[in-house]
DNA sequence: AGAATTCATTTGAAGGTTCAAATACACTAC
DNA sequence: GTAGTGTATTTGAACCTTCAAATGAATTCT
């Protein structure tokens, strides 16, 4: 069983009477081929199993059809389900444009620079998508510079100008929404638990339950931490101490160390005035309120802007798209009373 | 500012005054070259910024350099992080073998080995890695047909005797190992909070428990749910009425639906008599002991076994490798209670 | 000195595809 | 009957690399 050779345009060709090129045109361009052709070559490519290789076709048309894409090392756990969701909708959202993903490691941000570019040179990729833009992020300028097509999930924070796609959610406005849902179920006093100032998505977020409130709150009750369950909780006794009747968190995992402070002030089956951010399954697991990122719509749009750059080389200019998240409600259950159903 | 042309081998052998041949055995076999001609070259290809053309390289020596990986669709994130790490420490791995990793997205396993042969036959991928094998997984015998090379995390559950490669945890060892040491705690009857026996790997860890136990135990204190949260919680509370004094769990997302049963047993700053599995972010957050898999072992060890594959399409004998998991213990404290330490 | 051995480099070809241009053919128009 | 307009197909070249074999030059052996 000795595994015959791989099938090309030219067997096919040899098979059916025609010249390799009407092969060719039978894939890439099938309106120039007479139909009666193109048929008897269409069924001799289904007989022979017969696939483009993708070496042949990258090396004459200078265009590998995947994209770069850095896979960050495992930080924190409890929020990375955003990520996840956002790497396999853009595996499928490149699926769907003809272009596979290709993964990569880095340590830093140069070093994913350096493997992306060095990818590009090689022809591996056409294009890059970037992650978690950090404020003045060297990236967007290094790859501008390598000629390197990318665009980025998160908004460029900071003054660094260079003109690139981006596609973000407004963090602003889940905040927003969010304080504004307890004002409307009667709380006066919110409280915001968030991350230092030196976070650029988390500054972001705190402005929407700054800008919620408006002239409502003269000593505004916020707590800025680290972004872990116990800070999270200690903050949360801070607040309630000060008067804060409900608390909107940049995050799951801070509203989660917050939800038995407030536990005591509603009955089972209601909603807890707790509401997180990013909507993890934690979240979901728990009966924490929650917004939640619309990740496949990002993703979506990350893949549509970075095609249209590797289409147009210099011509593209770069543009931002901004998505706007939704509030998910849950209501509270004490996770020790309840039974199963099934 | 019109880009110069990408450099060649072509180029930089016309540049230095060698052939074409010369400059690639620079690169592929420099012991080939005498050391001047080989600096000259090497000079010359830094200052060019010259890279080996993959498509031009996967054409002549029908090597893609790059192994297919299909990325499932986020279901049950409190455990996904287990799939993060296994993730980032295969394309490590690869990086380090000097592969590629290729995502692809698929609705089932049809579609998914459709994907990877797909890619295979157009010379994408070298090999694929297979994650998640369930009871009699057809993926397998798929492959071996499509004359893929492929090695699998997970081992071949049921009697589907296709002889491949794989690399698993010891999930049995792993309660062993909880169920022994609950019971050097000076535990007697210990609980296991399990998934139906329909799922292989569920069975598996719950015949460590039961081992651990032997003749101790006459009638199991056993209880087989889905994985949620709040089930993993109703068992408790019934194995807890039946007189169980300590639980092990398949997963941590039972665990710690199980730990507020348990609470009331022992003071903060101890260990909870509940042991979940996997070790993931929310474990760590609240102070569950875990069993903890050896993920970055195992990816490269999957990785390894990969790269062997393809080097020996055909002589290579599939073989399974076992890993160990180890106990991660933690000492449980109430988050409400502990204030932030900076 | 001529043959045999080793080392360094070059030559020719092939791998599969697509682009740009050329050819062949059928048909309409004058 | 020749020029002109399409349509369908073919030709030749190029994309970049590496394999297998050949050449050239220097060294050693008999």
């Amino acid at each position: 069983m000795a595994s015959r050779p791989r099938p090309t345009q030219a067997s096919i060709a040899a098979q059916v009477g025609v010249s390799i090129q009407t092969v060719s045109n039978v894939i890439n361009s099938p309106e120039l081929v007479k139909p009666e052709t193109r048929s008897r070559v269409e069924a001799a490519i289904r007989a022979a199993g017969y696939r483009p290789s993708a070496a042949g076709r990258a090396l004459r048309t200078r265009h590998a059809g995947a994209i770069g894409m850095r896979l960050h090392p495992v930080v924190d756990g409890i929020n990375g389900e955003v990520l996840d969701r956002f790497f396999h909708a853009v595996t499928q959202a490149a699926q769907d444009q003809g272009y596979r993903i290709n993964l990569f490691t880095a340590p830093d941000a140069p070093a994913e620079v350096e493997n992306l570019v060095g990818a590009h040179q090689a022809g591996v990729i056409d294009g890059a998508i970037l992650i978690d833009t950090g404020l003045n992020d060297p990236r967007p300028q290094l790859l501008t510079g390598a000629h390197l097509p990318f665009a980025a999930f998160g908004r460029p924070w900071g003054e660094l100008s260079t003109r690139h796609s981006w596609v973000d959610v407004d963090g602003r406005a889940g905040t927003y929404q969010a304080t504004r849902h307890l004002m409307a179920a009667g709380h006066s006093r919110i409280g915001f638990i968030g991350w230092p100032t030196s976070s650029a998505v988390g500054e972001d977020r705190r402005q929407g339950w700054l800008l919620a409130q408006a002239e409502a709150e003269p000593e505004p009750l916020q707590a800025l931490t680290e972004n872990q369950v116990r800070d999270g909780a200690a903050a949360a006794m801070e607040l309630r101490a000060r008067g804060a009747s409900a608390v909107v968190c940049a995050s799951d995992a801070l509203a989660f160390g917050a939800m038995p402070v407030f536990a005591d002030l509603i009955e089972p089956g209601q909603e807890l005035p707790v509401i997180g951010f990013d909507n993890t399954p934690v979240a979901r697991a728990v009966g924490l309120s929650s917004v939640e990122q619309p990740v496949e719509q990002a993703a979506a749009a990350v893949v549509a802007q970075l095609a249209e750059h590797i289409r147009q080389p210099d011509g593209f200019l770069g543009q931002g798209v901004i998505l706007t998240p939704t509030l998910e409600l849950r209501k509270w259950e004490s996770m020790v009373a309840s039974r199963p159903d099934s």
